[in-house]
DNA sequence: CTGTTAGCGCTTTCAA
DNA sequence: TTGAAAGCGCTAACAG
């Protein structure tokens, strides 16, 4: 078996509850001690053992990361800012994905995955149920969210309104008068309430230009490039007028939609104006003009913010609005 | 506090051991006492403890997934996979990252990360030390890699070699003579095999058809867009001749050289053909011909095959060549 | 089929 | 400053 404590103690001709509190830095052991618990459990390689640790602590020093995929731009870089947050502080993540929006495999998690494993949880962009939220939060452990808002719950995200207005008035400032707008709301029933909330902003921003939102310029996708192709054929292959800009909800359809027109032989942005949100890895080299967030670093507040709750800070997890910023790349002009 | 297994046992008039028992389906326990536990389980609303049956059993039900980044291609998808079959069989994924390759933080994972904490591992296209893989096989968790072969450590993954000669042969085949490679050794001493792998059978393959490998047209990167941009100065900016093709060692290199021949005004395939590895999810889309693997399924087997190693079987956990396919698309023709 | 009884390895009062 | 001892909640013999 591996060595335990009680070996370390033996060895060391003290107690189990002297190693403990040298081991773990706690006051009340001399410094001779001290020194010599700490040489021999490095002699004996010593490793604790987790499980007992939270067994007797009740606390496990892991996080949960609750996402509906792990493999997309936002969940990733989201999942690689919480992962260092937690790595600086010790802490563990356990990461729940879900393979996809569907509803049916959660609630298995909300009560059986979730609890007596995690002291905290980070949702990222996941729409939850009220049944889903209220047993989570059951559970008492702190919540946040990442990367939009969820009823009842703190958030870190971007204002999705004021970055769709931005992102909107651009083109408008440019001078283009017919925008399509390239949405995320698919299914409205699962999917999250962010693509609501830029298709209103959308809508409010044209409707302040006194500009008409075009039904046959607006389409619905799932966030991904392949989605963006997928709506230039509605966007772009019309009967009727084509576009001159259209504003996409995230940057993987904005380029999706970019592969796509180069393919019928438009010229970006000659032919047509393009912007997205997001800023995904591939938009600089794409030149491909959009509203950069960063959810690497909201995934890291977030994870901070909850790291400061476990840590006594009452109150220390709140709603976060991070900052966006436009930049402007060679997708969008004036329209011819 | 929470409800625990003495509670239910107490409210049902049985022992702990049926309660236990009984929950977990084990023989031995009549159905009616069963169903009455189950029933009482229930109404309680009783979430067993992992902590408390790790500590009993030694097992956590959990594995570790060591990967240097969650937010690249590979690795998101790779995560995925490995997520899909754990979920499958009701374990935990506990996710290190060590946000890059670097070496120091390492060590602390090896010990008293995964120590303790997890009954297998999987390790992601990470290049181990000695000392390392010593550490974590010490420790006799089971281990598969994914990705690109690790000494002494069995390991799922496309065969490097070969996909490489298909992709340089499908080159030659079209008549191209004059051949760049963007490689990913960029580091050799923390970087991963594979790159290598990649480079070799490059020129192995440019020696059998009797081709030169030129100096200037061979570039390294870090697998990133932004590097296949970056690359585009060497390969396409020299004061010589251009290389009429280059074969880059991923896709996402691909993608950003193709963005930059686009901005050069280079067309594609016409002026130059690209060719990549991966079926990155921006592959189609963009046309790029590539050699297509799947990390998702990559991911899934290894841990099968670990899954099964601890459900007993001794000697599942072993080296598996997944399958590639040429898929040749839009970014490929023969020269001009 | 069911109950008793030791632990699993660590933390944490409470005494000394 | 240190030690003794009682758990934390569950599992796994071993009896019955």
């Amino acid at each position: 078996m591996a060595v335990s404590i009680d070996d370390v103690a033996a060895r060391a001709n003290v107690s189990t509850a002297t190693v403990s509190r040298a081991l773990r830095g706690l006051p009340r052991v001399s410094p001779a001690t001290r020194a010599k618990v700490l040489a021999i459990a490095d002699e004996l390689g010593y490793v604790p053992s987790p499980s007992a640790s939270r067994l007797a602590t009740g606390r496990t020093r892991t996080v949960g990361v609750l996402a509906p995929f792990a493999d997309r731009w936002f969940f990733g870089h989201s999942i690689e800012g919480i992962d260092s947050a937690l790595r600086e502080n010790g802490f563990n993540l356990l990461l729940f994905s879900l393979g996809g929006y569907e509803r049916g495999r959660r609630h298995a998690y909300a009560e059986r995955m979730v609890r007596r494993q995690i002291d905290a949880l980070v949702v990222i962009s996941l729409p939850l149920t009220g049944e889903e939220l209220d047993q989570l939060q059951r559970t008492d452990i702190p919540m946040v969210a990442v990367g939009g808002p969820v009823p009842g719950c703190a958030a870190v995200r971007m204002d999705d309104v004021a970055g769709t207005t931005a992102a909107v008035e651009h083109l408008i400032g440019l001078g283009h008068t017919r925008i399509g707008h390239l949405h995320g709301a698919i299914r409205d029933d699962l999917n999250f309430v962010v693509p609501g909330l830029r298709y209103d902003a959308f809508e409010a921003t044209m409707a302040r230009a006194g500009l008409p939102v075009r039904p046959e310029w607006t389409v619905g996708g799932d966030f991904t490039v392949d989605d963006g192709v997928r709506a230039a054929v509605t966007l772009l292959d019309g009967p009727g007028e084509r576009p001159t800009a259209v504003f996409c909800a995230s940057d993987e359809m904005a380029l999706g939609l970019m592969f796509a027109a180069h393919r019928r032989g438009l010229r970006i942005p000659e032919d047509l104006s393009v912007i997205g949100i997001d800023d995904h890895d591939f938009a600089a080299p794409a030149g491909l003009t959009t509203i950069a967030q960063d959810p690497r670093r909201q995934g890291y507040l977030a994870t901070r913010m909850l790291l400061r709750e476990l840590a006594g800070t009452a109150g220390a997890v709140q709603d976060l609005v991070v900052p966006f910023e436009l930049k402007v790349r060679s997708s969008t002009a004036p329209p011819n």
